[in-house]
DNA sequence: CTTTTAATGTAATATCGTAACAGTTTAACT
DNA sequence: AGTTAAACTGTTACGATATTACATTAAAAG
């Protein structure tokens, strides 16, 4: 018999309030940093807002485009800057098969996430199946590897 | 009860007689082209020749520089070109979290793969996981998406 | 209030990958 | 063989992605 647990997915296309959403992560990053002593400043403010106001996976110089605050053009590395942060806080997703950048879905859950991209729409969503990150790990560990971190991309 | 069938995992690494294998690789792909009518090219029998005798992920850059027999210096877009050739053929895969390849050591097998990246030594083995690949195309369908291909990349 | 740590600004450059198009080779078919 | 269609190659140029280095400024810790 199949294990019958919740299984999470998200696809932030599904939601309409989107505003609330982008507020809500806004809220949970600040809340978050404020936690770990780090600093939430302008430029990883408007990377996370760029982020999870968009629905596709963005790319560094999409994101980079939409800083243009003041008219001032940034440099790549102030994208890429934030975005590190942002990733190091598992607040921002690395699509490695895109070259691209999307929003957690599932802040402070303690996330394993597997991504599923349509090929169609460019749509992301986000599982979150524990069952699949721990046959990675058993079976990692059953060949003599030690698991840091897992990289899971469905595409379909 | 664990399912206990054969967990498949190759290390390159771990094999010594090299020059043995990369003939093999050569061979089994030479009779592949032959079966498919595709045409097995210098370049590409260049190509997969070099990923199979490195012991560690190639860059497109780093094929590239050991393609310079007779001195001349080759084009970017001719490795590509056998890369892309190779990799429909299932005989290199690319490690998108390294932006670089390796030879698939699974020729034939009908191989799901997962990749186990050291952090270390830059080794990567190849997994091959029915049990990995299952459990992944079984989450997704739940989640009511059609599974076209899985990149999974393991690092630790 | 000074010291030290973290973040920013800026320029340059490295790395990775593709488009376009003319020319050549190969396979397939008279 | 000679012709044609398809696949492959050569070459140039360019686009996209990402990092290094270093000087400056802002913030936190003492």
């Amino acid at each position: 018999m199949e294990d019958m647990e919740a299984l999470p997915v998200r696809f932030p296309s599904r939601q309409h309030n989107h505003s609330s959403c982008v507020n809500k992560l806004l809220g949970d990053a600040e809340e978050e940093c404020r936690r770990q002593k780090l600093r939430f400043t302008e430029h990883r403010r408007k990377v996370l807002e760029i982020i999870a106001s968009s629905h596709k996976p963005l790319g560094a110089y999409d994101i980079l485009e939409q800083m243009n605050f003041s008219g001032r053009r940034q440099a790549p590395v102030v994208a890429y800057r934030a975005l590190d942060f942002l990733i190091n806080l598992g607040l921002v997703h690395r699509l490695n098969s895109l070259n691209a950048f999307v929003a957690c879905m599932a802040v402070g859950e303690d996330h394993t996430a597997q991504f599923l991209i349509c090929r169609q729409c460019k749509n992301v969503g986000e599982l979150n199946s524990n069952r699949v990150s721990e046959r990675i790990e058993k079976d990692a560990v059953e060949a003599g590897f030690q698991v840091d971190q897992q990289l899971v991309e469905i595409i379909g």
